[in-house]
DNA sequence: CAGTGAGCGAGCTTCCGCTTGACTT
């Protein structure tokens, strides 16, 4: 029986743990936090200084008793949980639930996994700070009177099971707004002129010795623009000046939790949680550090790892050394960097996506430990005689690669107007040149970017909002209340002009380019707006951008013993408690509505709201004896932006298409998206090709017939009570509502009534086991 | 599975931050 117990946070750590201490030791996990506020209730007395009721939760109790019984057979008990609030509150909740003493506990910490970090460690225990854990605790119920508060005002006030919280209402936020800035923009169109030039030298049959510049200004008409073209055909081009600036590019730190989403996004098309839960296994495996981190920094092994190998691969000139200061707000710091553990090692087994991911960790770490690129930027200046705007070229060339060698870092510009540097042919001041081609394109301004999962993340992270383990749920949670989508929209075509010269002649042009058109990018609901306006409302202080950055420092004030966590509590009640009385006194219900008009028709008012099963719109106010008609929004309108117009067009559905076998046809839009139904049955509309306002009789009467071969060839066979079927998993029966496998091995054809009725039973009795 | 929007009332929903598994139609 060993006498040491270490107990850490996580299962992966503990397994590493213990083969560095050897057998002296047994190291054990927690599993994150064991005790939490009660969920019955509000978990806290407020009456009683804001005591906190904490309890172990049903799925906690095994870990607990495993717990127990490892500390019973220990003679020395060392908590090695994380070094950050959190990490002491869960020391603290170990050493009382396991009924050890305080004053003994011995609690250790290490930022980095080694022999020589642990030994250290276990050289210089201390005890579980108590002003660490008031400050986590103030943290723990601020968040619970807020969320617990707030969220049944909602249900009473706007709609039932929605939810408010300190994090995920101001994501929440951020994206309602932004969406209102997009909504509101005016694009603004002007003209580009690019130019490409020969040189004397240039060689007519390559393209290599091409200038390609840009005038110097914008024009802001098409008629301005073709005015400048008209003196560029008759100008003479000269090279007015060139500059040479040496530059170097640095390498961008190793990875967090936020900037590793942002990248696997960008990079390898993850959403967050895919990446968290890939970086997960590669954790799990032993192939990276810790993935839910705020921490650049990179431990010394790590440092002389990367080193090692950077010489290796690279050579001497191409390593470079660098420790990384966290610049972000609020950060805590108990880990390192995620790296890969083995820098040595450069691919790893594993799936397609672990290969993918840990290719892009391993990239970043090594960079971040290389040399700068060292670049010469040229910038070239082009008289045209007879104008006073000046066309500029600009190049770029790269000296040294340095760390570009290995990794560079993406950018969020979608615009496409990625600026390709290339070489710049070598010329002289006073040279002339002749034009190739003078394009005037026009161009449009762009509204500011919608978030993207990860761009979110970025941002709530710049204002010190949320952790590294909850980036990833909270973008979840918003899209599971319904407060956002996240979704493609293929945008709309908008015309571009173009004029070209060339060889003397201005020739118009045209092309189509798709504006606004988005890929997995987030937008607000209709609910996520009445919501967050009713926040703005009532509770402004909580969705402020500053609110829990004021509130970190008031933690940390709790964390260094200058003020004490009842009293912070108090201060914070005092003031937000009777704004959820205040809010709870209004009698009506957020609905969003607005009034549109009148139908051009009947006169009546038309209007659209929120009802009980999604925004609507409505004809007629229903306070005369005529029943008001309605009629859903589609999923691509807004309350907050449909017209008199759209809304009245969406009563055309749904239509009468026309007869077939004696029964009517009708075409409408369901929850499932358009649908022609016949003889009760629905028959889906097929996307792109299909529209319920224009579908004809013809072909609706295709699809029903489509539909109804599939459906054949789909049963294997039909036993009357049981029907064997052939469904996306394979062949599986299907008895009433309940679907059930089959076992394999078997033949589904020929399946009897009573081989359905056993297999059934086997199936229902494994479940029970469960 | 694809419509529903009268009103009442019982019972339910909900936060943030630590950690992993259990899911299969």
């Amino acid at each position: 029986m060993s006498s040491n117990l270490v107990i850490v946070e996580s299962p992966a750590k503990a397994r590493t743990i213990e083969k560095l201490l050897g057998k002296d030791f047994s190291v054990v996990s927690s599993f994150g936090h064991i005790r939490d506020l009660s969920k019955k209730n509000l978990g806290i007395n407020i009456d009683k200084g804001f005591t906190p009721e904490y309890e172990v939760p049903a799925e906690k109790q095994k870990v607990v008793a495993a717990l127990k019984k490892a500390v019973s057979g220990s003679n020395e008990v060392w908590i090695a949980s994380d070094e950050d609030r959190e990490g002491e509150a869960i020391a603290w909740h170990l050493s009382v639930v396991l009924g050890l003493d305080p004053e003994k506990t011995k609690r250790i910490v290490f930022h980095e996994i080694t022999k020589e970090a642990i030994s250290n460690a276990i050289m210089h225990p201390r005890q579980v700070d108590m002003n660490l854990v008031n400050a986590q605790q103030a943290r723990r119920i601020l968040d619970r009177l807020v969320g617990f508060e707030i969220s049944p005002v909602l249900w009473k006030k706007v709609q039932p099971s929605l939810s408010a919280g300190r994090v995920q209402s101001v994501a929440v936020r951020l994206l309602v707004e932004r969406e209102r800035e997009i909504i509101g923009f005016k694009p603004e169109s002007s003209f580009r002129v690019t130019a490409s030039f020969r040189t004397q030298q240039s060689n007519q049959e390559t393209n290599l010795d091409i200038i390609n510049a840009e005038a110097g200004k914008r024009f802001r008409s098409e008629k301005e623009a073709l005015a400048f073209l008209e003196v560029c055909k008759e100008a003479i081009f000269q090279v007015a000046g060139i500059s040479v600036k040496p530059g170097t590019k640095s390498p961008a730190p190793p990875f967090t939790t936020s900037t590793l989403q942002q990248e696997a996004y960008r990079k390898l098309g993850f959403s967050v949680a895919q990446t968290m839960s890939v970086a997960q296994r590669l954790y799990e495996a032993g192939k990276i550090t810790y993935m839910r981190t705020d921490s650049t920094n990179l431990s010394k092994l790590a440092l002389s790892l990367a080193h090692k190998e950077i010489v290796k691969e690279f050579g001497e000139e191409y390593s470079k050394t660098r420790q990384y200061k966290t610049r972000t707000r609020g950060a805590q710091e108990a880990h390192e960097a995620i790296r890969p553990t083995y820098p040595d090692k450069h691919e790893i087994t594993g799936t397609q996506q672990e290969k993918r991911l840990y290719d892009l960790i391993w990239k970043r770490t090594i960079a971040s430990q290389m040399a700068d690129a060292v670049i010469e930027k040229t910038t070239i200046n082009i008289d045209a005689s007879g104008s006073e705007t000046k066309f500029t070229a600009t190049g770029e060339v790269i000296k040294f690669d340095g760390f570009l060698r290995v990794y560079s870092e993406s950018t969020d510009n979608e615009n496409g107007s990625e600026d390709e540097k290339t070489l710049i042919p070598r010329v002289s001041q006073g040279d002339e040149l002749w034009y190739e081609s003078v394009t005037a394109t026009e161009k449009f301004t762009t509204p500011p970017p919608r978030y993207n999962e990860a761009s979110l993340v970025r941002k709530l992270e710049e204002l010190g909002i949320g952790r590294p383990s909850t980036y990833a749920p909270t973008i979840s949670t918003i899209q599971n209340r319904g407060y956002v989508v996240r979704e493609d929209r293929p945008g709309e075509k908008r015309e571009i002009r173009i004029h070209v010269l060339q060889k003397g002649r201005i020739k118009p042009s045209a092309k189509t380019e798709m504006a606004g058109r988005e890929k997995a990018k987030l937008f607000p609901k209709d609910i996520g707006m009445i919501v967050n306006d009713f926040l703005a409302e009532n509770f402004s202080e909580i969705i402020d951008y500053h609110f829990t950055a004021d509130l970190e420092k008031k933690f940390d004030d709790i964390a260094d013993g200058k003020l004490s966590w009842n009293r912070m509590l108090e201060e914070f009640y005092s003031g937000f408690h009777p704004t959820v009385e205040e809010s709870l006194t209004k009698r009506e219900k957020k609905t969003g509505e607005r009034i549109l008009g009148s139908h051009p028709e009947t006169g009546e008012q038309v209007s659209v709201k929120m009802g009980r099963y999604g925004p609507i719109v409505q004809i007629g106010e229903g306070n005369g004896e005529k029943k008001p008609k309605y009629a859903s929004l589609l999923k691509t309108q807004l309350i907050e932006t449909i017209t008199l117009e759209e809304a009245l067009h969406l009563f055309s559905l749904p239509r009468q298409v026309g007869e077939f076998r004696g029964k009517e046809i009708v075409a409408g839009i369901g929850r499932f998206g358009p649908f022609v139904r016949h003889d009760g049955k629905f028959y889906s509309l097929k996307k792109g090709i299909d529209d319920p306002y224009t579908v004809t009789t013809e072909r609706a009467i295709e699809l029903i017939c489509e539909k109804e071969e599939s459906d054949k060839q789909k049963v294997i066979s039909d036993l009357g009570e049981y029907k064997v079927l052939n469904g996306r998993y394979g062949p599986y029966i299907s008895s009433g509502k309940e679907n059930y496998k089959i076992p394999k091995g078997t033949d589904p054809a020929s399946l009897t009534s009573a081989d359905c009725e056993r297999i059934i039973e086997e199936s229902k009795s494994k479940k029970k086991k469960k």
